[in-house]
DNA sequence: TGTACATCAGTGAACGCGCGTTCACTGATGTAC
DNA sequence: TGTACATCAGTGAACGCGCGTTCACTGATGTAC
């Protein structure tokens, strides 16, 4: 995923906060544990405190890092097609199946959103950082195409697709497929991304 | 709020639950120790397994204890008024800076939209029950004023609420405030409540 | 009406456990000569 | 090229603490007579 480039120490924290990003979404802020975590970034626990001043740093470090798959994700679907293909692209992947059950490797946003209140500082200003570097490409493709006032049907779309994607997490599967598909219809034809019937 | 009907017991019972579905939604699932909530019911914690099996049987009655709540919110708004008049103000006070601003004893599904997937088995049923009963009233007010798929439009609307609302509170004061104002718009707007221009 | 007694909601000390954090240490790595 | 040494990432035992849970007990309440 990452953990290349780098000393052996700069590898190794890598390492720790790709592990850290993935069980933060998986399990919620008060689920990740050091000594889990060490673990499974195949480590001691009393090694963590060579590369974070505590639990909290790692926190923050492993919001920031969360957000470098979600501007991955983005610029896949954003960054070559044409605005509108990209949008298109983005709705159907965001609420997919696939992504509602791969909560570990998904959205961040999606994954905590009910959580980041409660977030350390340092942490959820890098949470508010994440959303609005999520939501700005969508804007540019939405005004690109010309929809009107792009910024407010932005956070209005960006709004739906989270909160689409948590609660569908939270159903049974059947519920949540036709849950899942709602927003989509419905983010498809208010965005102006349907072939007009 | 409650806690006044019944015998001693059940009264007690019902404060402890009052005090335990705002706490869940103010500090979330790990943030509700049981000597802390037994303190702010006014008793001590030993007292606490004359009421409730474990941790988990408190959990979800308190989940179900929050959705006495959210049915009350949804009932002020779309219970007397037209259907119509009643989808604007729900819209209206759920994305107000208030609602925003009073987690604990606001709408549940945004205050655990996140969380809710790892909720214990009981906990998350009675969950997804609160969720159905929040989004057919709105269902059936939309499909009263004739729109067309209520059920899709609901599902996308209810989707929509739930993220801005959890979104919101993540955000510094002035972003949040702007984007709730953009739900606010664009839900009266794709809902068929603004008067046409 | 007054006394004796059973009930049981609630108390608070104690438990085992896992948490975040500290720290004396080890041993692999890279540089100096 | 080979040896001596300094560095420091990582180890693992130990810490204090707060958690959920148990349990012997207390004392207010309501019934029996």
């Amino acid at each position: 995923m990452m953990a290349e480039a780098g000393t052996h120490k700069e590898r190794t924290r890598a390492r720790i906060l790709d592990e850290a990003a993935k069980a933060l979404r998986e399990h919620g802020h008060e689920g990740v544990g050091v000594a889990a975590l060490m673990k499974l970034a195949g480590l001691t626990h009393g090694g963590f405190y060579a590369h974070f001043k505590d639990r909290d740093d790692l926190v923050a470090a492993a919001v920031e890092r969360m957000f470098v798959d979600s501007k991955a994700m983005v610029s896949r679907y954003l960054g070559d097609n044409s605005p509108r293909d990209g949008l298109v692209a983005l709705i159907e992947y965001y609420l997919s199946g696939g992504h509602r059950d791969r909560i570990a490797t998904g959205c961040p946003i999606a994954a905590l959103s009910s959580e980041a209140v409660r977030f350390p500082a340092a942490a959820k200003e890098r949470f508010e950082e994440g959303l609005n570097r999520f939501r700005q490409p969508i804007t540019e493709a939405l005004r690109k195409i010309g929809a009107p006032n792009p910024e407010e049907l932005a956070s209005s779309a960006v709004a739906e697709m989270v909160g689409a994607l948590a609660l569908a997490r939270s159903m049974p599967r059947h519920a949540s497929n036709s849950f899942l598909a709602a927003s989509r219809e419905q983010l498809k034809r208010r965005l102006g991304l349907k072939p007009e019937a």
